[in-house]
DNA sequence: AGAAACTCTTGACGATCGTCAAGGCTTCGT
DNA sequence: ACGAAGCCTTGACGATCGTCAAGAGTTTCT
């Protein structure tokens, strides 16, 4: 076999790779939208595959088992949800728009993905009970940490003032209120969201001086 | 039948009923030892049968359901869970000594009920997906609110300080840190209780002023 | 003591789960 | 054009789930 045949041959190999990572991806796609829909316990996987348009076998063909499946669902979440404020990070131009822009983004997100943040408070408690996902939920849970920070640091950066919280407490504290408000808002609590932005940017205050 | 005959009855009956709240409170403080080890997902009747002395049959019995069973758990959790740092309230004669013992109560009950709280966080997650629960979790969040709330109100007295945040906020921001520090101590880090201990106290200063 | 009520076990049922093998159908390389 | 490889469906398997009925064992009442 000659060089160039070689080659050939890989391109075609990768094209196979490629095709069969992104069938991957949809299916953990229709995954996630049943999870975020059913939950953890209640997702079997004929159910996803109904969600999807293919049947439940194909599942097997792509993933080696359920498991391999879910930690697919995990990976894809994250790449979709550890940037979401950055955009704002980067285009406030004071303290005090900063601050209004990340509470009320906050609430937004809160009444548009209500779904899938109770999916991922979900999986994350999983990883308390079995070790299979915790390394993602742990690498997951980092980022998003990093991704709060870097809206405290912006936000004091602006407003000339320092911070009296680490990384990890301020992380904390935003995630206590948003779970806290997405259980209001799912119980039909209306108020939820406006409550969370007023207390997001109130809690902000408390983390600079 | 004559009213002697009647208070008799009641009289059994009412021992009756007592044995049978009793056994109930039996099966399911089983139940919640197999959840708490377990997780609702993977928590099934027969393993909870397993961990009693009783054969899986005797659940319904006692429960209608499964459901039934679940809440029941989900009710004798609450009433063990929120007056646990009442005693500390009550003793503290200064702030300083109030915030210490908040802090170290709660990195002790990180350390020592680790499993428990896991299985509230888990049962707190399942009513955001099915309104089951959710009356009863809304409930003992409250409380715990409150509980919460005795502890800040109280520091903020012996202090001489005023409140700077609501009572909802208050216990959002010590769960959102509690459940970071269950999350890295069940990842194996060793330091997580002494963190939370360090958070906590640095914390509570914020929420007074 | 005998009847009645309560308590618990056993074993089975239909349903549903994850998994997998067999076989069409499609796409591709030569 | 034809064989090969990849892709997907179908249908079945053993296991396990919640549920329940039948009945044995126990306690209680008269």
């Amino acid at each position: 076999m000659t060089e160039v045949a070689e080659s050939r041959r890989e391109r075609i190999s990768r094209r196979q790779v490629d095709k069969f990572a992104e069938r991957r991806a949809q299916l953990a796609t229709a995954a996630l939208q049943t999870l975020a829909q059913l939950g953890y316990a209640r997702t079997s996987l004929r159910e996803i595959a109904q969600n999807s348009e293919f049947s439940h076998g194909v599942l097997h063909y792509y993933f080696s088992d359920k498991e391999e499946l879910l930690t697919e669902c995990v990976r894809q979440y994250e790449a979709a949800c550890v940037t979401r404020y950055d955009e704002i990070v980067a285009a406030a131009e004071s303290a005090t728009e900063l601050r209004r822009q990340f509470s009320t983004a906050m609430a937004d997100t809160l009444r548009a993905d209500a779904p899938m943040h109770r999916l991922w408070y979900d999986l994350r408690n999983q990883s308390l009970f079995s070790e299979s996902f915790r390394a993602d939920v742990l690498e997951i849970d980092q980022r998003r940490q990093e991704m709060i920070w870097r809206v405290v640091n912006r936000y004091a950066e602006l407003g000339g003032m320092t911070l009296t919280a680490s990384a990890g407490v301020a992380y904390a504290v935003f995630d206590g209120l948003f779970q806290r408000a997405l259980l209001h808002q799912l119980a039909g609590r209306e108020n939820a969201g406006s409550e969370l932005a007023a207390n997001v940017a109130s809690v902000l205050g408390t983390l600079v001086a």
